[in-house]
DNA sequence: AAAATACTTTACGTTTACGTAAACTTTATC
DNA sequence: GATAAAGTTTACGTAAACGTAAAGTATTTT
């Protein structure tokens, strides 16, 4: 038993940092499922970690239709129908794929990152090195050429 | 010294499977920068390093302008200006924070994808035991019963 | 030289995921 | 009871990332 609460649309739209426009259009294309008192959305617990799982979806480069399909699928999942489960064990390792390559992806990325951030570090260094080099100098030539004496 | 090659579009669109249509479209967004040979576009194996990238940073949910912005960092980043390479090592750590979440998002999605997972295979379990109680009493019923003379 | 092949530019069309504005109801507050 | 606050529908607008068609050029093949 969940936390059981119903929750408004600004409830949603504030908690996860979208808009009431964007959780309207969710519902719009089938991926929430509010009911309704009067004309007023009502969202259960349910709704809500759809909500969530559509946004982490969006993160990892997910399109709406692709979460609605999982939606869909995992819903006549729940119907017990053999074929249904056979589709969504499919599925699922599809997913599975699709993370794998993410994951190299990002492997991949890090790596570069890595270099790149090298690189960076190496190239202030040498920059740092021939200011202080610089300064060495006018140090050498303050020595040389003393206190100019100041007059008004 | 990389490869060194020069490359055509179509040559590029059929190696990393994306239309020509797509690379001339990266290149208007100022992604890839070919030369010319008369008006047909010549690729560097660095055009292709890059295209590479940008496709990578689509399966990892990047915009093609988050990507060339990255691009036009790293490239005014070469010139040394100390002031470039603090902004490029901030950009990177931004990068790597949101690396970290999408990593966190497929370390949950994978967990997920376990829990239905199992949820699948039991539901399944479950339908084919029940198929394995019914055909014993079917067969019960035959011995009961037994042979039914066919006739014609 | 005619035809096929590969490339080009120009430009309008399409899908996705909302933004934004207008006009209206319902509920809470003064 | 007026007004503000939060909700609603309807509908047009928009940015991103191409698709697609038209019409032309350049080169290679037959």
């Amino acid at each position: 038993m969940d936390i059981k609460k119903t929750y408004s649309i600004s409830e949603l739209a504030k908690e996860f940092d979208v808009t009431t426009r964007s959780v309207r259009f969710y519902e719009d294309q089938g991926l929430l499922h509010p009911t309704r008192r009067g004309q007023t959305r009502i969202f259960s617990s349910k709704d809500r970690v759809r909500l969530k799982l559509i946004l982490r979806g969006k993160r990892m480069g997910f399109s709406l239709s692709e979460t609605k399909e999982l939606f869909d699928l995992w819903d006549e999942t729940l119907s017990g129908n053999e074929k249904q489960l056979l589709l969504m064990l499919n599925t699922l390792a599809n997913k599975r794929a699709q993370l794998e390559q993410q994951k190299n992806d990002i492997a991949q990325a890090e790596m570069e990152m890595d270099t790149a951030e090298a690189r960076c570090r190496e190239a202030l260094a040498d920059l740092q090195k021939k200011k202080r080099e610089q300064t060495k100098i006018q140090k050498a030539q303050i020595k040389e050429e003393p206190q100019p004496v100041e007059q008004k």
